[in-house]
RNA sequence: GGGCCGAUAGCUCAGCUGGUAGAGCACCGCCCUUUUAAGGCGGGUGUCCUGGGUUCGAAUCCCAGUCGGCUCACCA
């Protein structure tokens, strides 16, 4: 079966049937874009991932592909999320790159989020090319797209207005312009177009401060054409012929509709293929998601716990048209588990080989062994390749440590009741509580513990041993094992719950846990 | 009000252009001398949402309905 980025490449390049420039070979633009109105977050990851996969397969059937993507920072601030200061509410209409950083560590509002989402695609390896709308914008780059826009401002009405459902009017009609001027003396958006002296001079007044001023369009800086006015232009300059978007964009009369129909009657440009994407929700994040709270997962988030090409690999396994959820519970096991098969296979599975990243070879030691080990080897690296040892698959920790490190902070972050500690110190309560013949296992353990530097199988040996002595011979004896494993579980962690013994005291250096066992009785 | 998507095992889902219902997890059983959160092997537990239709044959195609989710219409 084909993957969906290889499908989405053939029907790209099947559309192009355009020859190529002389002199050049006919590039295939796919773009992307994201408004910084906030902390860019993973769902907001599958515009960008689309676009790579797609790039990917377009680039192995032979045609050049240029990637980008634009961050939207011309956009205004439209609201204060719940993670910045309420007294934001200042910077409201003013340009997302106008708007200080809440952090105070990035030039901008805008920046800040832009960089921690660019900091994210460099870690999965994504590399493509970044374009400023601010900087665009005020360079004057789109000075003539302008002009020509509002020149035709009463068709772009018409074509609005069909998709709307309100009742527009003449003197609307009239008084439209397809642009948003943010105001010279402000710099919010709140202005109107009072007057037109000539085809480009118009004058403006800001309902915010009062400002009147006037503006050249021809030479313009703070202008900016409205969402759907802007995304046809900016197809038609840039020449692409790809580019993803939220379902929200795809649906009848939505903004990609519109859109198109502006390309095409207005800036007489072919709109490119659109391919709408389902949005992702989040498993295992029960009572921390909510819209109120503010939380949401950058994709930074996940990569704390997620390998960087495990997380591709989520993302290439889905088409964007299937809604999935990015799972953060203990399903992450499978998750992991699902990529390592496939990753071992040959031929590589597809969504794997678009995962990969260059330079990395992802190692297969199972997330969920990991995930229990931490507990076992308490962050000691050296623990745990000793432990790998001697279960005969010995990994270097070079094999293991990024991973480890995912699986501790699984642990930690999404899976706390899970995470074993060693107790700080020993716990006589406990203890003080057995019964006689329970006490007398855990010295009995503790002697042999503490007299023998013991072997896997000895120790294994010897903690089923224990609970047999002074028992009946024709006694059943699971339940008394499993009482003295539990036993041991508390004193080690305060938990019902832990490690295989054996290979927790034959691979963990005794001076870690040693102390919690020692109980004198009498 | 318009549009889109989904409903299959306890859970998450796969089943593409019709041909005897599948996978993983969970669960149960067994093995590693008895075994716990290492490991290995075996086992499928089902009104394929409902009702019609097309067909030799429908989870699959068509129509209607039920339930759930999303989305648009103001702005980006």
């Amino acid at each position: 079966m084909t993957h969906w980025a290889d499908k989405t490449a053939e029907r790209i390049l099947k559309l192009q049937t355009a020859p190529s420039p002389p002199g050049g070979a006919l590039q295939l633009t796919c773009a992307s874009g994201i408004s910084p109105s906030g902390p860019v977050h993973v769902g907001n990851l599958r515009d960008i991932v689309t676009i790579w996969f797609v790039g990917k397969a377009i680039k192995e059937k032979g045609a050049p592909v240029r990637l980008l993507h634009s961050w939207d920072n011309y956009d205004r601030f439209r609201k204060v999320p719940a993670n910045t200061p309420a007294n934001f509410t200042e910077f409201i209409g003013r340009p997302l790159s106008k708007v200080p950083d809440p952090f105070n560590c990035c030039p901008s509002y805008a920046a800040h989020y832009e960089k921690e989402f660019e900091t994210s695609l460099l870690e999965m390896g994504i590399e493509i090319e970044f374009l400023n709308q601010t900087k665009l914008y005020e360079s004057g780059l789109y000075c003539d797209a302008i002009l020509e826009a509002v020149s035709k401002r009463h068709a772009i009405y018409d074509i609005l207005q069909k998709f709307r459902t309100q009742a527009g009017s003449s003197e609307e009609r009239d008084g439209y312009y397809p642009i948003t001027l943010y105001c010279e003396r402000c710099g919010k958006d709140t202005t109107q177009v009072s007057a037109t002296s000539s085809e480009s001079h118009i004058a403006y007044h800001c309902t915010e401060c009062q400002h009147d001023g006037e503006q050249d369009l021809k030479h313009a800086r703070n202008i900016k054409l409205p969402w759907k006015v802007d995304w046809a232009m900016r197809w038609r300059h840039e020449k692409v012929v790809f580019e993803p978007g939220g379902k929200d964009h795809a649906t009848a009369g939505g903004s990609f509709e519109v859109s198109s129909e502006i390309a095409k009657d207005i800036f007489h440009y072919r709109p490119p293929i659109f391919q709408p994407y389902e949005f992702i929700g989040l498993k295992g994040l029960t009572g921390k998601m909510s819209g109120s709270s503010g939380v949401l997962l950058t994709p930074g988030d996940a990569l704390k716990v997620y390998q960087p090409e495990v997380l591709l690999s989520v993302f290439a396994k889905m088409p964007p048209n299937k809604a999935f959820d990015l799972v953060l519970d203990d399903g992450i096991y499978r998750v992991y588990d699902e990529f390592d098969r496939a990753n071992s296979k040959t031929p590589l599975e597809r969504e794997i080989a678009l995962s990969r990243i260059p330079g990395r070879s992802p190692h297969a030691v199972a997330f969920k062994q990991l995930a229990s080990f931490c507990g076992i080897v308490q962050g000691n690296d050296a623990a745990l390749e000793l432990i790998f040892t001697r279960m005969g698959t010995p990994y270097k920790s070079e094999l293991f440590e990024e991973r480890l490190q995912k699986a501790e902070n699984w642990l930690s972050e999404y899976a706390p009741e899970q995470r074993l500690v060693l107790r700080e110190k020993r716990d006589d309560d406990y203890f003080n509580a057995l019964t006689p013949a329970q006490k007398n296992w855990i010295v009995s353990l503790y002697d042999f513990l503490a007299t023998k530097q013991c072997t896997l199988d000895e120790a294994t040996h010897e903690v089923y041993e224990i609970p047999k002595k002074d028992q009946p011979p024709d006694t059943d004896l699971i339940p008394h094992q499993r009482d003295f494993f539990k036993i041991i579980y508390h004193l080690l962690f305060g938990k019902e719950k832990g490690p295989r013994l054996g290979t927790f005291f034959a691979a963990v250096p005794k001076e870690q846990y040693l102390s919690l066992l020692e109980f004198r009785t009498g």
